[in-house]
DNA sequence: GGTTGACCTGAAGCGCACTCCAGGTTGTTG
DNA sequence: CAACAACCTGGAGTGCGCTTCAGGTCAACC
């Protein structure tokens, strides 16, 4: 049961009827036997997922790669345009860090002051 | 229509009826006027909905600050978990931009090479 | 061999954060 | 003053990403 790369085993199963994870081997008896590739494969996908890619954006990943080496400029053209939106939620989060500290200075510790 | 703090109409809407966004003022015919502290709030919620906070807690951090001084310390206590919280975001993303790029470099330019 | 727990499937359901709609009022422009 | 845009309200609808459910199969320990 190797939802301890960190997620559910029902968005395993989820995964999987999507499409974003493929060929996953089954014992006689119908039960899925992860295998370490498709651990190290679900990782990359909840790297993705969290940075904001779309499920319909990896399941389109999937599809290319399953399709062949012919498909290689999409895709490595699909990470780097991820690669830039992931970039720009760091700026956006340390802007963010800055607010924060901004009104964290209204707040000396165990004082108060009003500023909504 | 001060939707040009980056949000839509009905999103503004949404928010005061949430109680994130309170006392807006209105003309006599029953038209909102934002204030330009309301635009400067607005951007402060932007900043704190992008990076994770819910709905739920935005609203319990106004409640907070419409109840007085005497909320402050939780007020900042919340303000820390957040920082924290965003903090951990930027680590997350910066070793999805390493996986990303180790990722590419299995792409060569105009070239390619299988790894699903 | 029976019962307890992990697994299977397809389909329905849920929660969040909006977003849209119907039906109406206001305000402004030619 | 007509007509068209921009605003108003309450409530319903949407899309995404899971999550839960019903109804069953499999395994394995006592």
């Amino acid at each position: 049961m190797a939802e301890r790369c960190g997620v559910s085993i029902d968005t395993l199963r989820y995964y999987e009827r999507e499409g974003l994870l493929q060929n996953v081997a089954r014992a006689e008896s119908g039960h899925r036997r992860y295998s370490e590739d498709d651990v190290l494969w679900v990782e990359v996908l909840r790297c993705l997922r969290e940075t904001g890619m779309s499920i319909e954006q990896l399941r389109h990943y999937c599809q290319l790669g399953a399709q062949g080496n012919h498909t290689a400029a999409e895709r490595r053209e699909m990470l780097t345009s991820h690669r830039t939106l992931v970039e720009a939620q760091i700026v956006e989060r340390q802007l963010a860090l800055k607010l924060i500290d901004h009104k964290l200075s209204y707040y000396p510790n165990p004082q108060d002051q009003e500023n909504k």
